[in-house]
DNA sequence: GGTCACGGCTATCACTCGTTAGCCATCAGG
DNA sequence: CCTGATGGCTAACGAGTGATAGCCGTGACC
């Protein structure tokens, strides 16, 4: 392995730990074995590793997601697909997953722009998701807005807890990701509903 | 308004926007009117507005969670209750539960150790109650610990995307979860599962 | 009216940070 | 053997950081 992506490793795993503002080059530098001007041999700014890391994190996720709903038309299928890849992303990049929701902020123009638009992009697609189960009738929520954020965040929080050495393989966490969704959206086989009045 | 009490605000929304790391003494002073040095007349250092923001917070939530639970024993009401209070504290402190999630890693020893501590308890709380649900026949999931996990993460994900002028009110936002939560744990009259064959 | 706490202020300290400049060892290619 | 690229290094710059020191106007209180 390069230097180079050496270097994206690092940057990555300290970011995670640190923050991007509470990273030093030296740090980064010190965990690939050079002082921190050397870095700059082969990467432009610390900026520019922010920027490398959150913009292919969206186009992964996101080129993911494409490829698992395009698949098939059945609404059902769909979303279990998505939630399928979406888990699966936030399991396989943890760091970058956490990266990308807590350094947003450290991303600068015009790079945060393009990032939040694809991420408003990526939120679009399984809130019509949600809406087109709903409209065939398969889906039965109060919100459409509220159940895809509800989707979302459970994969989300993944980036928290889960740990490849866990007791659960990444199969097993998926799939049961995937059955938590599916009961949030109230994709059971007939209807019922959990006994509140409302 | 004292301004010792502005100024943890204006840390609070600071800390928020730009992070700890990224927020200087001379923008929490700006934000309330002073120059930075004139903060140490209200508060002994900016890590101290970190510590404070931090216990507080989880010393909030934990109280909240005790005094929810603590009026029933049916597994389920006590989780409905558990989750309102979960949900509806994200929702009226997002920003302080925002920078608990974020900022953990800014916080110095040994207040770090005894938040982790807090919010392990608080977890170990939640993972009882679906603990309880399960073994009452009540609930039904394949994992006690992913299931908790999700109720969780179901609720911090306010912290993202909830905003006080959303078109939902609160008490829509906090039932829906709620609906969530139950509908995840297979709270439903009978059970129906999804239709998964493993 | 003297006193004194309160709460601002500026100047300054002691660092730390990202980044640049410039030096040098290594080594491949002609 | 020269040459030039590669990729390390130290020194240093310039900007900014949290925090301290010390000054001073205001106003409450006896």
């Amino acid at each position: 392995m390069g230097t180079a992506s050496a270097i994206r490793v690092a940057a990555l795993e300290l970011f995670a730990a640190r923050g991007y503002e509470g990273t030093t080059m030296a740090d980064i530098g010190a965990a690939v074995g050079i002082r921190g001007p050397s870095l700059y041999k082969h990467v432009a700014s610390k900026q520019d590793l922010l920027v490398e890391l959150m913009t292919a994190t969206m186009d992964g996720l996101l080129d993911l997601h494409r490829a698992a709903v395009g698949g098939t038309d059945d609404p059902v299928e769909r979303l279990r697909r998505a939630v399928d890849a979406h888990v699966r992303f936030h399991a396989r990049h943890r760091l970058e997953a956490f990266v990308g929701a807590s350094e947003m902020r450290s991303l600068a123009e015009p790079h945060r722009g393009k990032v939040l638009g694809k991420r408003a992009e990526y939120e679009r697609s399984f809130r019509r998701l949600v809406e087109d189960g709903v409209a065939a009738g398969r889906f039965h929520v109060p919100s459409v807005r509220l159940a895809s954020y509800a989707v979302l965040d459970l994969g989300m929080g993944l980036a928290t807890w889960y740990r490849e050495e866990g007791e659960l393989s990444e199969n097993e966490v998926v799939w049961q990701q995937t059955e938590f969704a599916l009961r949030l959206v109230g994709a059971g086989q007939g209807w019922t509903g959990t006994g509140r009045d409302g």
